[in-house]
DNA sequence: CCTCAATGGTCTAACACTAGCCCAATTAAC
DNA sequence: GTTAATTGGGCTAGTGTTAGACCATTGAGG
């Protein structure tokens, strides 16, 4: 059934484009969306450990929805361990969750859980948004203030604490994406992180890699005050390909 | 008030990314949302004019949402003039809508329309996404298939008939998204791509620019089919480059 | 010891959304 | 014509979600 203005030859291709589009409105029922973002932010470390989200009255505001549908998802998450509230002035709830230190059994097991596709399609979805920001920042003129922001990131990141560093180098990304002044996108590279990281919780912190992950912060930076969008995209492609490269291995 | 586990110096930077993570859950209502969902369909042309949606019942089960609320939605843009609903077997939701032939009056309205800190915001978001798309591509393995539909859509845009000219436009940056094999990455592309699509509907087509865009494109391809990804990378910039310039032009 | 502001805990009425069912219209095929 | 398949149109009962008010608890400061 060939209709008089659709030509056959677009048919063909055009259903992966359908597909793109006419996905679901909606990931889930409010509920599930507000566990899965608040467990963003104690995962990604945005809330540090020990640290207390906002009111609930507050929060409910800023996530857009009602505060009964904002405590449910607070009180799953405190059944499951992530936090602890408290009552009364100065009460609230708290972050208990600290990042597993992983041993390297975890990881099969985490590889697993996810699917292969997922695997692969949070992996290039990373690379990409990641790699795009990295570009667009370097592309950009940036301010002594911004400039600053960066390299404070990078010598917190040197200077960290084990227990401290994953937390410090996701916010070390996320100002990357901050920094370009686009909300979408710093959004779109919060969403990328989260998808692997369970998968980076996982992988052990051997010195070796450590410093070679220092490094290529330092040369990111570097690509980035420079102004050289080629060398960031080029740095940031490098970084993420050695956990992609790591990910991939468990594939098989 | 300084918390046990909160050192000053986090709290202040980590603000940012505070509202990075606790954005809105929902962008609106399961009906605005829906609405919305069509109209990118309709005005990215992946349903082309004249054209039908799928069969309701099929469409809300790809929305994830109910019928009644499809139907509202299908209603609202009805009324809008979108689409022409036909009942009985062979009938359905036909897209009346056609991409308006644009005079340059219209630009400085639709700029202004939106505000200028969205339209920066989608411009930076939509030269990362795009550009890290054509990277990731650049950097991965291309089957012949995948390099024939590549340049399937490079001659297509290139045969074009003016009134087609938008929709292959898109039909063909998506592509390069969504051979990534990045379902993720794909609806970011077509997200990112709606955000400006009013914009770019309003900007006249000038044979120059015209011929300008079908080198870029050319270039862009090129560069993906050399595999190499600083290359895809500057095209596509420099090709964006050439819209976000013409749009920023109209916020003085 | 009292007070009071900030915070979590609870209830209710109204509204949004869903699943499932059946009806109505249309048209190709017989 | 008649039929049958496909599609939009409409209804209902049940569940999810919201807005707003009010209660209960806590702890710093007077």
């Amino acid at each position: 059934m060939i209709g008089p203005l659709t030509r056959p030859e677009d048919t063909m291709d055009d259903s992966a484009h359908l597909m793109t589009v006419l996905r679901p409105v909606r990931a889930g029922n409010a509920f599930e969306e507000t566990v899965e973002r608040l467990l963003q932010a104690i995962k990604l470390g945005v809330v540090a450990p020990g640290a207390k989200l906002p009111p609930e009255r507050e929060l409910a505001v800023q996530l857009g929805i009602s505060r009964v549908t904002l405590r449910e998802a607070i009180r799953a998450l405190q059944e499951a361990g992530y936090l602890d509230v408290r009552r009364g002035r100065y009460g609230g709830a708290f972050v208990t969750y600290v990042p597993p230190q992983p041993g390297t059994g975890d990881l099969r097991r985490v590889v697993a859980d996810m699917g292969t596709a997922d695997l692969t399609d949070a992996l290039t979805f990373r690379m990409a948004v990641e790699c795009g920001a990295a570009a667009v920042l370097a592309a950009s003129e940036l301010t002594e203030e911004q400039r600053a922001v960066l390299r404070r990131r990078l010598t917190d990141l040197d200077e960290a604490r084990v227990e401290d560093y994953r937390r410090l180098d996701t916010a070390f990304h996320l100002s990357i994406a901050e920094l370009t002044g686009s909300p979408l996108l710093a959004a779109t590279c919060a969403d990328a992180r989260l998808r692997v990281s369970d998968l980076l919780n996982a992988i052990p912190m051997l010195q070796v890699n450590l410093e070679h992950a220092a490094s290529q912060h330092q040369a990111i930076v570097a690509a980035i005050l420079a102004g050289d969008p080629e060398a960031a995209r080029r740095a940031v492609a490098e970084h993420l390909e050695g956990t992609a490269a790591l990910l991939r291995a468990f594939l098989s």
